[in-house]
DNA sequence: CGGAACTTTGAACCGTGTCAAGGAACGTGG
DNA sequence: CCACGTTCCTTGACACGGTTCAAAGTTCCG
């Protein structure tokens, strides 16, 4: 750490602990990053961040907020894909001109800037690319989330994933982390509908292992949950 | 076409086709993909390609046959996250060292090479891009399905997206196109169960919609079956 | 203080799973 | 070419997890 560094605004504490995990970044990293600051972008919970279809433009990284890739049909129902936190990107590997594979979503307030670009063999594009590694096996793992577990299991697996991830951006203390979903959103995660998402997780309350208060969850047993659905951290 | 390059043997057929779809092929890309013969390598059915977990090692091209990436848990109970047919491309966006991140199985009887290394900037590489953009939308629509459609439309979604699949390799003719799955691994591929996958097919073939007979599918009417799961093509 | 958004609960219903058994197709060895 | 075992497909009866519909309660915010 060079202590003669201009520090990053307080924003991006959470992006730039996530991404160092991924890769460690050299000042020159740190430096790309702070300078995109001056593009940043806000986004109302619920706006759209991208449209489905609609040429993508760069990519981005997520500050602070929840997003989702959001599929939607003409009928009214709703799948998250998947979600987008703090220090995620959205469409780092695509090519400037490729539509937007789906549309995403600000689920709470969103604050995001461009990407900014890795030149090969930097730090910087490691983590890109160790991201979106990761990315795929999110989505790996919602497909057997979403085709093999029940309500009960869909949930514990979805809590300990998010509290792996929000850990990595340093936005989890031990088995607390914050959950600003409502249940109505988390049932189109989960692919169930919020009625039962409501049962499931006073089911969850009573067995003791979750404590969901005000926007906060706290996991009492994360091991038991883990063994229910074998889950295995990477 | 240059008349005097040696052919491919005809098994690159559809994985040429495939990639060609994808993006031009210069003469080198199509010399560097027959070079690639010399390592081909089979595999019987069930038999595993790539262990979870395991280092993945040099990408693979399918030349024929049908193979799919597979989580198992450890009470017997099986996901199929993703089908990989002739012409598709396994583990062709990380890097040599990287663990697999699913464990990859022959399904029916499968036939592959080393996926030829691609130069930036060939019509190879542009081939090899797209074909990871397209394997990142099947997974969206994958989670889409799972989480949000009912079994007849599941399978109708499903055997939409086989059947454009497939054409892009030139397995298809018109409606027709080959189907080598069980009934068993249809449903672990759709999240359901055999009895339930057998339930629906003869459904459907009550509503006139689809013939299945002796391993090859015919869609009657893919026009109904997408207006059923709003089914946009790409 | 009032309204909107979100959560909770109950009762009835239904899509899919489970269990079990019989039938058809297929490959293999005699 | 037949006999046999194995794998796959088909069908029925029943159970259950999750959905639907409706309404009351709670929290949040302007």
């Amino acid at each position: 750490m060079n202590i003669a560094l201009k520090p990053h605004s307080s924003l991006f504490a959470a992006a730039i602990t996530r991404l160092s995990n991924l890769a460690p970044l050299s000042d020159a990293d740190h430096a790309a990053l702070r300078d995109a600051e001056l593009e940043r972008r806000r986004f109302a919970a619920h706006r759209e961040i991208q449209g489905e279809g609609k040429p993508a433009g760069t990519p981005l990284l997520v500050l602070s907020g929840w997003a989702a890739r959001v599929r939607t049909f003409s009928d009214g129902r709703r799948q998250l894909l998947g979600l987008v936190l703090p220090g995620d990107l959205i469409g780092s590997w695509h090519h400037g001109d490729a539509p937007a594979p789906t549309s995403v979503m600000a689920v709470s307030e969103v604050t995001l800037v461009p990407a900014p670009a890795a030149a090969p063999g930097t730090g910087l594009a490691r983590a890109y690319a160790a991201a979106a590694a990761l990315e795929s096996a999110q989505l790996y793992r919602q497909i057997a989330r979403l085709g093999r577990l029940s309500a009960y299991e869909r949930l514990a697996d979805w809590l300990l994933e998010m509290r792996e991830r929000l850990a990595a951006a340093g936005l989890a203390s031990g088995n607390s982390f914050p959950m600003p979903l409502t249940q109505e959103v988390l049932a189109d995660t989960l692919g169930l509908t919020s009625v039962h998402i409501n049962r499931t997780l006073q089911s969850m309350r009573r067995d003791g292992v979750l404590d969901l208060r005000s926007g906060t969850v706290r996991l009492a047993d994360p091991e038991q949950l883990a063994a229910l659905v074998d889950y295995r951290t990477r």
